[in-house]
DNA sequence: AAATAATGTGTGTAATTTACACATTCTAAA
DNA sequence: TTTAGAATGTGTAAATTACACACATTATTT
């Protein structure tokens, strides 16, 4: 035995040790993932990080940290947010817990998933670190990411399109003030199909939570829609007597 | 430096390298608790446990176990189901983690919940702890749970009010051939509120995966419905074509 | 000035949900 | 044995909601 071997054996039984007293304690890491949506161009978009991990160097992944012994789950995935973007006050939601013994090649690492919509033309938004790109979600079918990552996002996506037909989240995903049109073409990319145009809008002045701004858009190279913004006061009115079931 | 201290140095330089990616210091406890929903007398109930923990000592609290470092999330609820009631093969669904910094007494414990149906008639079911009992899910009002079980039921509760609108859960709390009146039963005590019985009748069988066994109630006081069962495999196929949003 | 392209509006039809009543079958009591 | 009671089993009309669809208007560009 060299070693090189010997040293690499200890470090092994190491390593070893380390799961075990990890295992007689019972205590795990656990990290949050968030996925983070964005909708630029007509497209939904989805913020991934290339992984330093050398099991999966070089492949996407979503952005997540180790939740902190002093910090809430939610805040945990608030601080990756606004640490990876700038950006606070903004829509975050709990989607589901993932558990799988060996779903983290560094060790036993269960993770909690969180869906975020952003406006990607907000001011606040700056994204400092360069390995961090937006990815249209469509092209995701032909990428394959990181740890169970694919599994997260399709979990959060599916949650996105239902979510999306209950209750208005859309419009965390644009500027404050849109047309109808955009606003259409957000619901079309989300939920990956056409919709009737006459229908859609009637649908969304009847829920009476939009608001004629009185403004027009500019610089488009057609009739200028009208500028609407969402009402959130008249929203919550509204949820209180839905009956919401929202947890 | 010998080669000892080398190896040392090695093997703790390996470790610093797997807390950078998994840091040990950020571990903590992760548990999951079991909302195990049961339809007995035309009540819905939930299974519940007097706490032996010295905070809430006498309160009653959800079914919960520390998740193993060898255990997936998912197997770990399963383990607290079948060790407390006997049961197997049962309804068993995640429905949100908890993670606030605070909630439990002793440390820092993340749990995640689960929402389980079962069937109360099942021979199966054998409760051996007597510190285990049913409670009427109405009477939860007037209780106090310990921890922060009180939130956690609410909303595996309200998550099971939503969901047995959109999926036929409700059987798993009925014997495997039941009538319409008693499947109506249970979704009055579920959804806590009257349904129409001619509607009620005319939705389920125009589901198509109910099938009508030939028998019919017995040892009633009155004229005896009919004993259907579900059928799974019809709604399998169902499921497909509704293109079922489904995590 | 005309062509183009998107906005803005209304109506009829189909599908779904809701409300509602009466005859039937069994049990239990007279 | 008869009768009263109580729950089962069934159909239809009204109301609401979802869907399909067409044309006039307003701005831009040629």
């Amino acid at each position: 035995m060299t070693p090189k071997m010997k040293m690499a054996a200890t470090v092994e039984k190491t390593l070893k040790g380390l799961q075990t007293e990890v295992q007689s304690t019972n205590k795990m890491a656990i990290s949050v993932d968030c996925v983070i949506f964005g909708f630029d161009e007509n497209t939904l978009k989805v913020l991934l990080i290339r992984s330093d991990l050398k099991k999966y160097k070089g492949k996407w992944t979503l952005l997540g940290d180790l939740v902190k012994p002093d910090e809430d789950l939610d805040a945990a995935a608030y601080r990756v947010l606004k640490q990876r973007t700038g950006m606070k006050d903004v829509y975050l939601e709990q989607v589901k817990a993932f558990g799988e013994v060996d779903r983290h090649p560094a060790g036993r690492v269960v993770t909690v998933a969180y869906c975020s919509l952003i406006n990607i033309q907000n001011h606040q938004l700056q994204i400092l670190d360069n390995e961090i790109h937006w990815h249209s979600v469509d092209s995701l079918k032909d990428k394959e990411l990181g740890f169970d990552h694919e599994r997260i996002f399709d979990t959060c996506y599916r949650w996105l399109q239902k979510r999306v037909q209950e209750h208005p989240l859309g419009f965390n995903l644009l500027p404050k003030k849109f047309s109808l049109r955009e606003l259409q073409n957000l619901y079309e990319a989300i939920l990956s199909k056409k919709l009737d145009r006459r229908n859609f809008r009637k649908k969304f002045f009847s829920m009476d939570f939009l608001v004629d701004t009185g403004e027009e858009e500019r610089d488009v190279p057609h009739r200028p829609g009208k500028l609407y913004k969402f009402d959130f006061e008249k929203y919550e009115k509204k949820k209180k007597v839905w009956a919401g079931i929202d947890f």
